[in-house]
DNA sequence: GCCGCTTAGTTCGGCAGCCTAACGAAGATG
DNA sequence: CATCTTCGTTAGGCTGCCGAACTAAGCGGC
């Protein structure tokens, strides 16, 4: 939760070039999984001499191991392997959702160490949900500690408008939850420092998470486009989230395709949520909108509008079309302001994909300015409703990434501030 | 017209620190017109002796002067004071428009040196008008000459869709032009290298006009909207423009707020420009849209409506007003997903404000998903339509105050490339 | 008018961190 | 075993920031 926004001009020293190129070092290696430090020199532009001491301060710090010698075979001495160490650090992500409640560890390999969900309605009294939600953070925090990984940060994804530099929670229309300093209660409950727990909306996170654990990188900017209870969006440019000026933008739920429409909970009309929701295709297709269990259940409603599709029940098929367009007709609007390179589609929009992307993709290229010459990708993300965890857990490791001199210099793992 | 982009990630030494500190103190002298050593010292947070060295530089590169000493009267040794070197360095603005072609010269201090406009239609052949903008920029190159300026580069505004990098238009509905390379174009005419040559769109620059030479700053991250002949937008985000990633970000005339609506020439429908566009606007008012020489002459038909609004003629205001308000439905849509501190007026926005804001402000009032608690501010640029040229002027001046290091090495003014 | 006080700016030595160059290490090849 | 190639380390040099000491310049008190 540490601000570490541009606290106005700050000076430049030598520390900062060296930040910098340990971080330089430290996502070279993350992204082709290993290297050497003879590869490193040419692939940063920094000189051999340079990344042997980097290379050394980042194994002191636990964030590079060395496993023995290259596979020989080739001309020449083979160099040493440098491997992101997957047995040190790690990050911790968890999720509020309307219906479920999620956690994971990741280690800084980006791999997946522990994921659980638990299904429950959190449309009531938050205290219940937050101490479920502590209990679930101590539980991974418990796991980490068995695969001896020490956390670094927990972040956690909630859907609604977020102050992340406060780590509260403004509003959350769909929980009915408003203003709470979710940071600092779950720090109370966990025993940790509030600046050790980040906050952020869960569609952001979920952008983050397809971008580092589904590939996003290849997608250049995209917009992350998904519908669980509401429909949020996520923009990553320059592999940055854009979070705009207090950190609410993103809102393409409350876009309006109709200013004539039906009016919609948050004042407006005709807004996107009102077509292309889960409640809102559910409702259209004809099934009950029990939304108690649906996202991560396999007896949900979800579930049971796939099986109409596979059917091909024509009313689930055009309910689902009639979504994909207008949400076309939304996202060509969005697409319009912030050119992005493309559009990714998560959370139900995921299994929905093959009946959604055909009138999706229509109705872009109708509205979309620059359709004509350089039509805007489409494309559907792996990870469905788990991106939001992710991309929680994501944000951990990849501050440890890019600014690798904070554990450098700090104590090692999280909690170790209590006792300063 | 340099890239400038990222190359990829790129090691950083101690060169990057002096070129960082010396854009600071550039920066920082800029913002409050002059300082003192000390000053900077304690405003930048570097040592004064550091502060004494960069010092040094600028004014050996003339991007600074050393002008006697401070006030007297105070306790101590008065500081001797550093100001921009307003006889230096200067940027040339260039615009095309439909209606009208522009140039100026800004000086380090970001003052309005020289300033043409002349009115002319160029929906034609563009040979003609990138012959009359060849020799309005030489022209401005002369003027510049006279006033001991050298000028270190020249920016280009069009009303259209740019590659930046390449410095091509591809496409300008308005003017009807396609696929030009007028950087190229233009550097042949002028005898320059095209790497001196920037390329961008009208409403982009203009949003930089605006943030530099009307106080923008203080409006934090910020939308703004301009209508001339077509409407169009430039997003501004921690004092950068947000250029999206082909370049076609803040096509807000073609964001469409009726999906059923009337057919635009885009290919969508429905589309602001159809209701907020000059011609438009003219049109529902009951006025002549003879375009040809409308915006920057005052014997226009934007000065008939004008002249109507004051007699307060009825159809006028309400063709007004409802522009005003289709605008403020399509821009609480951008808001939504881009959350901006404020939103600014531009173009015949600004003389049509006192009519314009109010409905505009009751539709973002209804629509924006943050307005309950933190409405979006609606501004006024008092620039109108000079904002692009201006802005472009002031790109050349910006890229000299946040890297000064590029003049302190090169070759002193425009065109010494050539010798080379 | 001299002396001390205060603030401004410069000089100098120290240190961090990158670079170049040279060198030892480790395997392949003949 | 000698030679070749590539890898990683070590030593020396340079850039650039910092801290501290020093000089400069004005003010005010006696």
């Amino acid at each position: 939760m540490d601000s570490g926004s541009t606290a106005g001009p700050v000076p430049a020293d030598q520390r900062n070039v060296r930040r910098h190129n340990l971080g330089l070092v430290m996502r070279s290696i993350s992204v082709t999984g290993w290297s050497t430090r003879a590869r490193l020199a040419t692939a940063t532009g920094l000189t051999k001499a340079t990344v042997s001491s980097l290379a050394g301060e980042l194994i002191e710090a636990g964030l590079l191991t060395e496993s023995g010698a290259q596979a020989k075979g080739a001309t020449g001495r083979p160099g040493s392997v440098l491997e992101v160490n997957r047995q040190g650090h790690a990050g911790i992500g968890l999720e509020i959702n309307v219906d479920y409640v999620a956690a994971c560890v990741t280690d800084l390999g980006h791999r997946v160490r522990y994921h659980r969900v638990e299904c429950v309605d959190n449309r009531t009294e938050h205290t219940a949900s937050l101490n479920r939600l502590a209990r679930m953070a101590s539980a991974a925090l418990r796991a980490a500690e068995e695969f001896e990984l020490t956390p670094q940060g927990i972040a956690v994804a909630v859907p609604g408008i977020v102050e992340p530099e406060r780590g509260r929670l403004l509003r959350a229309p769909n929980l009915d939850w408003t203003d709470l300093p979710i940071v600092d209660l779950l720090a109370e409950r966990l025993g940790l420092a509030p600046t050790e727990i980040w906050l952020d909306n869960e569609a952001n996170l979920a952008a983050l998470g397809v971008l580092w654990f589904a590939g996003g990188s290849a997608w250049g900017d995209f917009v992350y486009v998904s519908s669980e209870i509401g429909v949020g969006a996520g923009i990553v440019t320059d592999g940055q989230m854009y979070r705009g000026a207090r950190g609410f933008a993103g809102e393409i739920g409350h876009v309006s395709i109709d200013p004539s429409g039906e009016p919609c909970g948050c004042g407006g009309r005709g807004c996107i949520e009102r077509y292309c929701g889960q409640e809102a295709i559910l409702r259209s297709a004809g099934l009950p909108t029990d939304t108690a269990t649906s996202t991560g259940n396999p007896d949900g409603p979800v579930t049971e509008l796939l099986a109409a599709l596979e059917r091909e029940e024509q009313r689930a098929v055009r309910a689902v079309r009639r979504a994909g367009e207008a949400l076309g007709v939304g996202l060509a609007n969005v697409i319009n302001v912030i050119d992005p390179d493309t559009v990714v589609l998560g959370g139900i929009f995921t299994p929905l994909a093959p009946w959604l992307v055909e009138p999706l993709t229509a109705a872009l290229a109708g509205q979309a300015i620059a359709a004509p010459w350089s039509p805007p990708r489409v494309a559907v993300s792996s990870l469905g409703p788990e991106a939001a965890v992710r991309g929680a857990a994501g944000l951990v490791i990849e501050q440890m990434l890019s600014d690798p001199a904070r554990i450098t210099r700090s104590g090692q793992g999280l909690g170790n501030n209590r006792h300063v």
